[in-house]
DNA sequence: TTAGGGTTAG
């Protein structure tokens, strides 16, 4: 569109200018076309129209953008050689005599290199951008930023809030959390605040690194500073799910979430809900070890996500004393099992802490009508669950169903969802035209959730 | 009116 855009121009007989031939170059890099970008740089040239240290740096940017770091750094070179000869005779006669090559030959030479036909020798003055272009050009290599960063203070030039950041990233790319660190401080000492990208940085670098208590230390230090995490900052802390993570680290996660739902961000639950899972499943691991891997094929509807998450934070939130209770209504299969491994997790990590099981665990599955069909999704939660907690875990489910709606005597029911480790428990022999309502059930026995805990502490001495 | 830094999934 740019490209018909100036050809519009031209049949129109208006000449583009500076600005025009530079947003030509941007269009066409930022479509990654590098070389429509350098052909239209040479014919803004050729057409007499002087680039200036902008549209220079959008060339710059276009190559790097491009992985063509080689080709920024050349052109880059060839553009300060350029310079030398519009300088003052005495002070080009100083250089030339210091240089071995002759500067005409110098420039040809990177002119045929590079695909560059000057017509017009071009007064290129680097500005900040420029080294903040090339610093990205220099990948990890940390030395060569910091050397781009040295020559710009000779230049007279002052790295600002963006520079710092690369030179940031470079150190910490590289796993030098503690220069990184030190970068950070060395930035504020020399009178740049560090802004939000600043500290999304450091963070990252931590959360890559699995330093997690300085990943919350920054961002706790952020706030302090007044400085609003965005988007990128929850998601970059939020990402930093490790395998087998304490309920700890869940639950600090949980807390960034609900601020970040606080500070009006959509979050993407994707993160969340795979820490969560890798945690859950933790749990099973033991058990089963020659079970094959739980697919976590998530097939989500579109229907808000945070249900899910919201019911593992009250759990994660709960006081020891607290009887167990789960609440599954209104989640899907894999879900539930999540919420279900969530709580036994809990558990089990209070049992490790001496914490002594005293209470049955009840699992509510969903409110219906007595005799009307529970619907699909419900029976499927019922199935899954039990399963798990049977076959998987080798826990003694018991299948019950609690009366709620008249104050009549409570009843239970038994299912032929239940197998062998199930108790028959009676019949529902009420009158069906009282239809009170029903609470489906699952219980698990105090007596094997204690086996379940013991057994698993042995298996791990 | 044109340029430079941070995240990820599907």
């Amino acid at each position: 569109m740019a490209l018909k855009v100036k050809d519009d121009m031209l049949s129109a007989g208006v000449t583009p200018n500076t600005v025009t031939w530079s947003s030509l170059i941007s269009a066409c890099a930022n479509a990654g076309l590098v070389e429509k970008a350098i052909q239209l740089f040479e014919e803004m040239l050729l057409d007499g129209c002087e680039p200036n240290s902008q549209c220079c740096n959008i060339l710059l940017h276009a190559c790097v953008e491009a992985s063509q770091y080689d080709r920024a750094f050349r052109l880059f070179e060839s553009w300060k050689r350029n310079r030398v000869q519009d300088m003052p005779e005495d002070d080009k006669e100083n250089r030339a005599s210091n240089a071995s090559s002759g500067i005409t030959t110098a420039r040809s030479r990177s002119s045929q290199l590079y695909g560059l036909n000057f017509a017009k020798e071009l007064s290129f003055m680097p500005t900040v951008a420029t080294y903040n272009i090339l610093m990205k050009a220099c990948g990890s290599d940390y030395y060569h930023a910091k050397a781009l960063m040295d020559e710009m203070n000779t230049m007279g030039l002052s790295p600002n809030q963006i520079t710092w950041s690369i030179l940031i990233d470079i150190c910490g790319s590289s796993g030098n959390i503690e220069g990184a660190l030190k970068i950070l401080r060395t930035m504020r000492e020399a009178g740049i605040e560090p802004d939000v990208v600043a500290y999304t940085i450091v963070i990252k670098v931590c959360v890559e690194n699995k330093y997690m208590k300085q990943a919350f230390s920054l961002f706790a230090e952020m706030k302090r500073y007044q400085i609003q995490p965005n988007l990128v900052t929850y998601n970059t802390l939020l990402r930093a799910r490790s395998r087998y993570g304490s309920s700890l680290e869940v639950k600090q996660c949980l807390v960034v979430y609900q601020d970040m739902r606080r500070a009006g961000y959509r979050s993407n639950d994707f993160y969340l809900k795979q820490l969560i899972e890798e945690w859950c499943e933790g749990v099973i691991q033991c058990d089963n070890q020659n079970q094959e891997e739980f697919s976590s094929s998530m097939t989500d509807t579109e229907r808000p996500q945070s249900l899910l998450l919201e019911k593992v934070a009250e759990h994660l939130q709960k006081n020891i004393a607290e009887s167990l209770t789960i609440d599954l209504q209104g989640l899907t299969k894999v879900e539930a099992r999540i919420v279900v491994l969530a709580v036994l997790q809990v558990v089990k990590e209070k049992y490790s802490r001496g914490h002594i099981i005293s209470d049955d665990m009840l699992i509510t599955l969903g409110i219906g009508k007595v005799d009307t069909i529970p619907d699909e999704l419900e029976l499927g939660v019922k199935d899954a669950i039990t399963k798990l907690l049977q076959d998987e875990l080798g826990l003694e489910v018991l299948s019950k169903g609690l009366e709620i709606a008249s104050n009549t005597q409570m009843y239970l029911e038994s299912t032929n969802h239940s197998t062998s480790n199930s108790e028959y428990l009676g019949s529902n022999e009420l009158p069906t035209e009282r239809r009170p309502v029903v609470m489906q059930r699952l219980m698990v026995t105090r007596k094997s959730l204690r086996q379940w805990l013991y057994k698993r502490s042995s298996l791990r001495r």
